[in-house]
RNA sequence: GCCUGGGUGGCGGAACAGGUAGACGCAAGGGACUUAAAAUCCCUCGGGGUUUAUCCCUGUACGAGUUCGAUUCUCGUCCCAGGCACCA
């Protein structure tokens, strides 16, 4: 065995051979335990960074090592290829998007190839292929039949100068960001999957996602938002019309003084008509409709409104209402018209206080007595009923019942339920992306694609234009087509494409029958592998993405196609790595490698000083990126792997530093150079497999550190994924095997130390594929080490004789000392009491208490 | 703003069910080996104190609380990150 260790050589070796044995191709086998392992698949960005390679790399290693328990393991990859960017490069680089992420996948799957990951590459899919969206369309047409996917109008961020639709990411500080100029929000039609047909259904199983982190099933079951409340009737002063409002707080509805209607709601500009609010009303509508209006945005605009002129009679009260229209009421949310209590809710409050709108108490907490004219903000905590009629003196929460039981009593309103969740808007007025397979006809409408016409071929040749907007409407050989319901010739094809959302919202079923031309999967297939039991990917992707695809597959399983709701059953997800943004005042985010680091840090191209901004997500857009191949140049694929998992448990975002790859390279050619070392000896040798009581002392502490690593690296990656600690576990077992020397051993060590430096490469492994599969071949096995089985430890070895006993006194630490494994908390209760230091310490004081914590620890209160 | 997390030495992190704070590694300093360097090996390493000890005080963002005992539980404050529906 050489006596240096050479990564690159090591690892071109084993990769070439991995490959010509097809080592990590799976099929469907009944007589094994299958285990489907799935890393969230890659935008082709045309570079891997280090989340991928962090992310890859936890799969790699859960893959590995689950195979090396005996289970049939599927880990697919491949490519989420449709999106934004790739329009983005065709048109700084005078290229075509097809062509630019072609190119891309081809860089990256080297890139993931060179990292040794142990995919079936005979699975790779690419979502820009017409073989995987045909299907996609394809369910489309079934969702349409359904009513599942459907037609309305909403509004896009609209750049005028551009004649663009923008995504959010395109606007900066309410600005188009290719030409600056402000971007405004148009109505259009767009395609919608009516998700909130699942709501109810997506809530309830959150509880039964028990494999999933307990934060990304609460921001699911937040981002659904199901709240109960009362739809309530105010009618119309002055006519026989009423508005619905919903509420969560029907208790309240003695101290609604006035209404709020969204600048959308129907009602705003008819209920002006005939007042002298008219012009001021459709002024402040048409100024609030080219604010943004995403969650994000109405809480960056101030809270303002509109009197519309008209009043509701509060119903409960008879009080006077003004009905105002207000930025902060959304159509999208109830019934897009608020109730507004100012007493008792913040928001209402702040407006009323605004606008010199009535407060009305009606929930009085028992601790102090509220006065509308001396508060300072609203009460939304319970109490007792006040000024609310027949219900005064009634707890709040039990009157609340009450009263919705009077309004279904007199059809004032009735118990109703209410989600956050909105329906899923797919339409993209975009290029690249799976065209909506509908066709427009003057004289039959909307109608489908017949299904025997899919896929819609996406034109891969089209130029993006100036500004970005889509080239398909321009295209005639796209556009034009025949109507398949009359036949015309003018007919015209649907222009949007979906949302890429939506390709990964099904990608892990076509994993398990890439190949299949019938349907999107084949059921033998897919019943077999699915569902994925163990999925990992970004903690960023913890609502859109998972929900998305949850509520996919309820659509497949509502049509008979799977056989399961829930797609993911374990998931983990892994923290971002982040590092600081560098923007250079002229030439915006520059990558690391374009600034010129010194005591300042300066512009590569024009040299000026460069800003260091927040620590953010690392990405493209940003720049803020470390490119891993840097890494495998100097040290190769397994100190990259080792390395990310050595700097932080998986879950914990990773702020990117250079420090410390060094040390994962130093530590294996430690391992390296210890097993170069022994080689001679161990080769001859078989492992020790006698019993530990036949052991010398000093022999018998490395067989129990072998025992004891074995025992806890596997529960370390068992039940919590925590790689740092696991790895951590084999420098300690290495660090002690240095403290043998070669020299004069005995046949009893040498046996040892083979079974040390197997168990040491068995357990690293999954983690540092190539550089053990070196050193198990060097040990004389011809298999690949990922054909061998995890090894096992032997309990005996794990059983302490001797324990260490701290002794406190009040709680701080005074003592120490050790006892045998058996001696009982008596005598360890004794021992603590008759200890010099601790008799000092509680020298003329009363011992008030004796805390013993089973064989660990006495305290001394005094 | 709202929802969800996080904050421990110079740095990454460890402490898994409330019980020794700082495992393992990086960086730094000192030493050994060497003609020299690299590599390697050994020692020191949260802060402060003096009587230099198996010593004392202090310390897990900040402020309270519960407890014999809190990095861990509760409440409040500050800061950072992710998501907020067209980035993926």
């Amino acid at each position: 065995m050489d006596e240096h260790y050479k990564p690159e050589a090591v690892e071109t070796r084993w990769q070439t051979h991995w490959m010509s044995e097809e080592l990590y191709k799976v099929q469907e086998d009944a007589s094994q335990a299958k285990y489907y392992l799935l890393e969230m698949f890659p935008y082709p960005s045309g570079k891997i960074h280090m989340g991928h390679v962090r992310n890859y790399t936890i799969g790699d290693v859960v893959a590995r090592y689950k195979h090396m328990r005996g289970y049939n393991v599927l880990h697919p990859m491949g490519w989420d290829a449709f999106g934004m960017p790739a329009e983005n490069a065709a048109i700084a680089n005078k290229t075509h998007p097809a062509r630019w992420t072609y190119d891309n996948i081809d860089a990256m799957r080297r890139q993931l190839k060179r990292m040794g990951f142990s995919y079936d590459w005979d699975r790779e899919i690419a979502t820009c292929r017409p073989e995987y969206y045909r299907w996609e369309q394809w369910l489309f047409l079934k969702m349409y039949e359904r009513g599942m996917a459907y037609r309305k109008e909403s509004y896009v961020n609209w750049c005028e100068t551009c004649q663009t639709v923008l995504a959010n990411e395109q606007v900066e500080a309410g600005m188009c960001w290719r030409c600056g100029k402000p971007v405004r929000q148009k109505k259009l039609a767009q395609w919608f999957f009516k998700i909130t047909d699942y709501a109810e259904d997506l809530l309830i199983h959150c509880d039964q996602l028990s494999g999933w982190p307990d934060k990304v099933v609460t921001m699911q079951k937040n981002w659904i938002g199901k709240s109960v409340g009362a739809e309530i009737d105010f009618p119309i002063e002055n006519s026989f019309r009423h508005i619905s409002v919903f509420t969560t707080r029907p208790d309240t509805i003695f101290g609604a003084t006035f209404i709020c209607l969204a600048p959308e709601h129907p009602m705003v500009l008819e209920l002006s008509t005939n007042t002298s609010q008219k012009a001021e009303v459709s002024a402040f509508v048409d100024r609030i409709s080219l604010q943004d209006r995403s969650a994000k945005g109405i809480e960056s605009y101030e809270k303002e409104g509109v009197f519309t002129g008209a009043y509701c009679v509060n119903p409960m009260s008879g009080y006077r209402m003004p009905i105002y229209t207000a930025n902060f009421a959304l159509m999208g949310y109830g019934t897009g018209a608020v109730m507004s209590v100012p007493a008792h809710d913040q928001r209402d409050f702040d407006f009323a206080r605004k606008y010199g709108l009535d407060i009305i108490v009606v929930v009085q907490p028992e601790s102090s007595l509220l006065e509308p004219s001396a508060m300072t903000e609203a009460y939304s905590g319970e109490g007792l009923m006040v000024n609310s009629g027949a219900f005064n003196g009634q707890r709040n929460t039990e009157a609340l019942q009450l009263i919705v039981d009077y309004f279904e009593a007199h059809s004032l309103g009735k118990r109703t339920v209410s989600f956050r969740l909105r329906d899923w808007g797919i339409s993209r007025q975009r290029y690249w992306g799976a065209p909506i397979p509908m066709i427009h006809c003057d004289a039959c409408g909307i109608v489908p694609v017949s299904e025997s016409d899919l896929p819609v071929v996406l034109p891969e040749n089209a130029d993006l234009l100036d500004g970005g907007h889509s080239p398909l409407p321009t295209l005639p050989g796209f556009m034009r087509t025949t109507c398949p319901q009359c036949g015309s010739k003018t007919a015209r094809r649907e222009t949007d494409t979906m949302d890429t959302f939506v390709e990964s919202s099904w990608y892990f079923q076509r994993y398990c029958s890439p190949h299949y031309h019938e349907g999107m999967f084949d059921p033998k297939a897919v019943n077999y592998w699915m569902p994925v039991d163990q999925y990992i990917g970004g903690v960023e992707h913890a609502i859109l993405h998972l929900l998305y695809s949850r509520y996919y597959t309820r659509v497949l399983y509502d049509m008979g196609l799977v056989s399961y709701k829930e797609p993911f059953t374990r998931l983990l997800t892994q923290g971002m790595v982040c590092k600081e943004t560098v923007q250079c005042p002229t030439h915006g985010f520059l990558f690391p490698e374009e600034v010129l680091s010194g005591k300042e840090r300066l512009c590569k191209i024009c040299h000026q000083p460069v800003n260091i901004g927040r620590v953010e997500k690392m990405s493209k857009s940003k720049k803020n990126v470390v490119d891993p191949n840097v890494l495998l140049e100097k040290y190769g694929a397994d100190t990259t792997r080792l390395f990310c998992l050595f700097a932080s448990p998986p879950e914990r975002s990773l702020e990117w530093s250079e420090q410390g790859v060094d040390g994962s390279f130093r530590f294996l050619n430690r391992i390296w150079r210890l097993s170069a070392i022994w080689m001679p000896c161990v080769q001859q040798s078989p492992a020790f497999d006698g019993s530990m009581d036949s052991l010398a002392p000093d022999l018998r502490e490395l067989y129990k550190k072998i025992h004891q690593t074995i025992f806890k690296v596997t529960s370390d990656i068992e039940d919590r994924f925590h790689f740092n600690t696991a790895i951590s576990a084999v420098m300690e077992l290495v660090n002690m095997m240095y403290g043998f020397s070669v020299e004069n051993a005995t046949p009893e060590l040498i046996r040892l130390f083979r079974l040390a430096i197997e168990s040491v490469v068995l357990l690293l492994s999954p983690v540092t594929p190539h550089i053990t599969e070196e050193i198990w071949h060097e040990l004389g096995y011809s298999n690949s080490i990922f054909m061998a089985s995890w090894p096992k430890y032997c309990p005996d070895a794990l059983v302490k004789d001797m324990l260490l006993v701290v002794v406190q006194v009040n709680g701080k630490l005074r003592s120490k000392f050790t006892v045998a494994a058996d001696t009982d908390d008596d005598a360890i209760k004794q021992q603590a009491l008759a200890d010099e230091r601790i008799l000092k310490c509680i020298a003329g004081k009363i011992v008030r208490k004796i805390v013993v914590v089973q064989k660990k620890l006495v305290n001394i209160v005094i």
